[in-house]
DNA sequence: CGGCCAAATGAAAACGATTTTCAATTTCGA
DNA sequence: TCGAAATTGAAAATCGTTTTCATTTGGCCG
């Protein structure tokens, strides 16, 4: 690792050492909050600046992509070795992954046929997980127009 | 319109009336200031938060939805009949649309096989659109580590 | 082994889009 | 017409992201 960043360019130090470390062992889908708690459990005189920046230096020298759901949040995903694509549940907010190796072939097409030369693929499918059918829970009535429509 | 929203519960207003259709006049993938700077042509007394709530509640309603690109603006797509995809060239950053009814069964199949219920399909192909191919500009090499590391 | 200098760090501040607050105004059904 | 509920505009609050800046550190070179 220490001599991979080397070749690009850039210096290892013990922040971060700990920060790839930690982000390469948590799950995916990590947010700069989550890992920097992590880290800081480790050491916590660790910056939030320089957990940041190691995020987008690890998706710099390709070893990770920002993934955006819309919620405000940039969330960090380990790069895989076939591209995959993101069940996300709009009741728990649940992210699962699924390979997507059978539909980039027709995205290629599809991007040909229109003139586009593609580098990256996203598929995102919202809908529920099973847990979340299966709970089938609190049906929650509309009764405040205003409260419906102007809050969250 | 007025119709269709009073029966959803919400009232009709001149501000309203002219956000809804700036919205629809304008493109798609508009953002809350372009609207707004549209909107203020028109009657420069309308607020910002007006705007801002009125494209949530098209949203609401069914009538557009959120874009979210990961450049930190969020953008409103008018619904269209049938879903389409997006092309989001990295150089000029212009957002593209393409048909993907013949993809979507096979996002479905994917979705069942993975028992998870589908309500929405997304997917975005990054790449280059033929402009900026034909352009071809400036390879602008690599100097500062950390100016490229750190900064935008 | 020093010395040097670009790279890296941490704390704090800046940013900027989004969202909320609140008092005043307006809509629309009873 | 009246009044409750919705809407509005201005301003402030939020909050994740990004930058700034003074200081420290890593690693290459002699
Ligand atoms: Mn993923
Ligand atoms: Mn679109
Ligand atoms: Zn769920
Ligand atoms: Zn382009």
């Amino acid at each position: 690792m220490r001599e991979f960043l080397r070749t690009k360019g850039f210096k290892m130090t013990p922040q971060r050492e700990l920060i790839f470390r930690s982000f390469f062992e948590m799950g995916k889908h990590v947010s700069v909050d989550e890992l920097y708690d992590k880290v800081r459990q480790q050491d916590s005189s660790v910056g939030y600046s320089t957990v940041w920046r190691n995020l987008k230096l690890i998706c710099k020298v390709g070893l990770a992509e920002e993934v955006n759901l819309g919620d405000g949040v940039t969330r960090y995903d380990r790069a895989t070795e076939t591209p995959h694509g993101h069940f996300y549940c709009v009741d728990c907010k649940k992210l699962t992954e699924f390979d997507m190796d059978n539909i980039v072939g027709q995205l290629a097409i599809i991007s040909r046929d229109n003139d586009f030369v593609p580098s990256g693929f996203k598929i995102e499918i919202q809908g529920r997980c099973r847990a979340c059918r299966e709970k089938e829970a609190t049906p929650k009535k509309t009764t405040d127009a205003q409260a419906e429509a102007q809050k969250p």
